[in-house]
DNA sequence: ACCTCATTTGAACGCGGTTCAGTGATAGTG
DNA sequence: CACTATCACTGAACCGCGTTCAAATGAGGT
């Protein structure tokens, strides 16, 4: 038997995954212990770093897939959107919003893991930050169409930067919760505003 | 003699704050540590718990003292503007947006801080935050006199919000650095924008 | 059946926040 | 000034947690 060894590190890595993914959503990325983890995966807690080098590979782990269904999310409202370029951002924002409102731990944890200063960001955060940004500057060639390319790509991320600064500083708890909303209002008056056409 | 205590501990309290946001200014939340604290203090660890009731008291006071001067620095700006309603804005953001880059650890600290879940902001938060709104108000009632003042209030939030997100992403190591005159491009691209007078 | 070597284990390590019994200073009283 | 009751300060010890590594385990080869 070959991959006796590697099909079970395999299945140790994706149950570990799993339950990371479970605590975090629960819990808050806070609340994720190795030991915690190694109990309910049935194994030693030493086993985790057969598999991750350390818990934060696994929470990175974690997040790639978060960030992931966030993709899929906002590309499955574009989808169903209507043809409107206002309209689709409009909706692929507020999906943005619904995704963190219902996946509100698993979507902090995305920016509460600590990376160690000066680490460029993964590839796959990149790549998947990459589509989202795509979403939005497709619509915004259509509103703009004469813009220069680099101002484009500038408002394409102010755009995204905006939506999520609305949506972050929404849900925290800090502003002693602003109604969901509210959210969706500003954010459709944010962008139906920014992408009026000038005079 | 009276207050002999009284006065030490005050010493001692405000010696505290001053290496913590020393700390916190040089080298983030991440590095503060008791030990390190009571030995630049020159006092016993314990001191420091009868001083402050945990760390995060101590860096909750440090927090407050960073917000009032980000909040002084957006008023100075906002001093300095010209009477131009939405050159106001733009100058306060940019202010905003200055401080954040000049104080990045400290201002990241304002967020970065773990607060107990469900628990109330503190006032002096509020209170601050309050301020900020404030600026941010009276140009937009001055460029949309005709609104209701819910409306107002979600578009003063929809802003500062917006201004925020493109400061936190543009910063962002993550997001592999974006060029800071590119950072005040983008504020002012969605700041004029969106208080462009509709048709 | 025996040996060999990679894998897995979980007790132990180091670190860091927090506590509390012991020590020392303070201020009120004779 | 001496005495003492009270309170603050000290820092060694406690606990929780990520991480490590010497020892146990077990799989594959002969």
């Amino acid at each position: 038997m070959a991959g006796k060894v590697s099909e079970r590190r395999a299945a140790l890595r994706e149950n570990l995954v799993l339950i990371a993914e479970r605590i975090i959503a629960e819990q808050g990325l806070g609340a994720l212990r190795a030991r915690d983890l190694a109990a309910e995966a049935g194994c030693a807690v030493g086993a985790i770093y057969n598999v991750f080098g350390d818990l934060t590979d696994l929470v990175l782990t974690v997040n790639a897939r978060t960030f992931h269904r966030l993709g899929a999310d906002v590309a499955a409202a574009l989808a169903d959107a209507p043809q409107d370029p206002v309209e689709q951002l409009v909706v692929m924002a507020q999906a943005y919003h619904r995704f963190a409102a219902e996946n509100h731990l698993s979507w902090r944890a995305l920016f509460d893991v600590e990376r160690p200063a000066g680490q460029a960001a993964p590839d796959w955060y990149l790549e998947e930050m990459g589509h989202l940004l795509t979403y939005i500057a497709d619509p915004l060639a259509v509103i703009f169409p004469g813009r220069a390319a680099d101002e484009h790509a500038l408002l394409t991320r102010a755009l995204f930067s905006s939506v999520h600064g609305i949506v972050l500083l929404g849900l925290d708890q800090a502003s002693s919760g602003v109604p969901t909303d509210d959210i969706d209002r500003m954010i459709a008056l944010v962008l139906r505003q920014i992408t009026a056409s000038p005079q």
